[in-house]
DNA sequence: GTCTATAAGAAGATAGAC
DNA sequence: GTCTATCTTCTTATAGAC
């Protein structure tokens, strides 16, 4: 990683822990070893830092193309691997993926960041609610739309069905992030949460 | 409400749009209709009115008892009450509390300056889920226990119930905390929400 | 590209008159 | 309690040598 590079993820980690404000250019030069004057030759200001970081996030979320999707980018093949699981690969599998958001490092200073300046941006606002609202419900609605008509799960609401599976991973995640120590419990109430999602919309209606 | 008492409520305003570190004394003062130094009699610093909006806050979350509990702080009284009502008047009652939630200037104000805050200071992160996370489940916890031994509903697992109550209601909170315009669409899934989880969760397992 | 020195300006806070 | 004037400190950013 060359200084350039550094510098934003340095200016990443800051700003996710305590906010674009609270963090002065000189922290993000001493981290990255070099004094703050330096980082004027990479960077025309402060703002433009920032600005770099949030290019960097949305190319990176649109080749995941909306977070928080099953197994992968693709929701037909998903529903494939999904029709032949049985109920510990699917608890597997929704643990896999919330501990990958949980951990994966960009992803989560990503996270942290939206979370802290969503509203001294409007822009920044729109971002987050896409990532972690739009796009997941919209890519699991379509999944779990294949999954009903094979007749895997049932229901006569799917984009509510889908906010059921997704509205508990969404809280559960808030709550990691904001205490690590309870990752434990929040797995815990994961995989009993997918348990009984699949309980409840594998019987009939 | 005295100028003491206006300077708290217009730096709630400025924090909660802004947060504290993009809020200058002079903001407060300004709309306050005073001169920044006049702040001074009032408040030690900057920071000491912060703290005493902490104070505001911790004895109104007292006085509520843990929030989004279901009409109101006595768990019994509220069990009695759900015990006797048909679905409709369980949606209205569901859409009524969220609403409160999401309008109630105070609360709301709260809650978004705890959301930009919360990772500033561990300690509004420790507010932040108790208020948000812990409290609400542990209330309505309580409740659907109740409901569970009267028959009402039925579940071998009621904190993962209760989950699937809340978490959907906390999410959608979120939403219509970046995005007052799509509160309508967020009423509309909360409805088909509540009927939904008292089907799945009226059936016989 | 990195450094030292420094400018320019913002923001919190105080002094002292009224 | 409120004001004007001012201090102090912090922070971004630039100038110019190496």
């Amino acid at each position: 990683m060359n200084t350039k590079e550094r510098i934003l993820d340095e200016a990443l980690t800051l700003f996710s822990e305590k906010g674009y404000a609270n963090v002065y250019v000189n922290d993000i030069a001493e981290r990255v070893g070099i004094k703050a004057p330096s980082l004027y030759k990479h960077y025309k200001s402060k703002q433009a830092i920032f600005d770099a970081i949030l290019e960097v996030m949305r190319s990176r979320f649109k080749e995941t193309a909306g977070s928080l999707n099953i197994a992968g980018d693709d929701a037909d093949t998903d529903a494939d691997i999904y029709k032949t699981m049985k109920e510990t690969d699917l608890v597997a599998l929704g643990k896999n993926l919330f501990l990958y958001y949980l951990h994966d490092d960009y992803t989560k200073r990503f996270r942290k960041m939206l979370t802290i300046e969503q509203f001294h941006d409007e822009s920044l606002s729109k971002v987050y609610m896409k990532q972690y609202f739009d796009d997941p419900l919209s890519y699991q609605g379509m999944l779990f739309g294949l999954l009903v008509q094979q007749g895997v799960l049932k229901t006569d609401n799917i984009p509510i069905m889908t906010l059921h599976f997704y509205a508990p991973i969404y809280t559960l995640l808030t709550v990691c992030d904001r205490d690590p120590s309870r990752e434990e419990e929040c797995l815990k109430l994961l995989e009993e949460h997918i348990k009984k999602f699949d309980e409840l919309y594998g019987r009939d209606i």
